[in-house]
DNA sequence: CCATTATATCGCCATATTGGAATATGTCAA
DNA sequence: TTGACATATTCCAATATGGCGATATAATGG
């Protein structure tokens, strides 16, 4: 199935313009549709369908004012992701320690270097 | 323009299916990609496509071995996501303090609540 | 060399997404 | 009311996506 429709924040912030209109309402402020649209390369309608977007994955709430609708940034769902990428957290660091140490070792110990099992020279590979 | 090509880490997570995989190859540990057909609802082409996907994102790194294809995790990649989320954190622990605070407000001192101007009811709407 | 195993690719289909233009809807102000 | 303003919705075309079956490619064990 191709990607149904954004109802989660993973989907939601797939969108590098749906991102950037998150870093309009990243001060936490309420702001209207126009006030997005005159930071953003996009047509009003373009705007307010992902605001809808965002909308629907909960990502921002609305609340009308006069002839305008305000909307806000709703933080605890990207807390949602942030609590997902921090499950990996252990493995980056990690990694950067590895590498570290790796490179200290060429470094400074050359010949001390015994190629630790779960090392099997990784790097990318042509296709 | 529609989402492009799957290049950066933010689309490559949004596919729930991918999100699975990562899950496999979350031990850090290098991975066949049998091995995570095995563990997906998918068939081997999907999965192989999957991961082509995580790798054009840089999401995970290729090592051939013998005639199978070892899949590991590229943790720092999600760290990206990771930092993306982390500028936003300041919001949402405001939001729970404020909730927080406002429970207090009204379960202790139900008389004292005044409004706060940057409060005004916020919640769902109709479209 | 052959059959088998592991993986990638291709062709294809159904569906989703994005953005724009045009238009509808709602609200204010006089 | 009426007209201007703010935003949403609808319709449309272009493109991307995800999955499948079939097939290509590559390495392995005889």
């Amino acid at each position: 199935m191709p990607r149904m429709a954004a109802t989660d924040a993973f989907t939601a912030i797939a969108e590098p313009h749906r991102r950037v209109i998150i870093g309009v309402l990243a001060d936490g402020a309420p702001h209207a549709v126009g006030d997005v649209v005159r930071r953003v390369r996009l047509r009003q309608p373009a705007v307010s369908k992902h605001l809808g977007v965002l909308r629907d994955a909960g990502l921002v709430s609305v609340q009308r004012q006069g002839r305008r609708r305000l909307y806000r940034l709703n933080a605890e769902r990207l807390k949602a992701v942030h609590d997902w990428t921090s499950t990996f957290a252990r493995l980056w660091t990690h990694q950067l320690e590895r590498i570290k140490k790796r490179a200290e070792r060429e470094g400074l110990e050359p010949f001390v270097r015994q190629p630790a099992k779960d090392e099997p020279d990784n790097g990318e590979e042509k296709r």
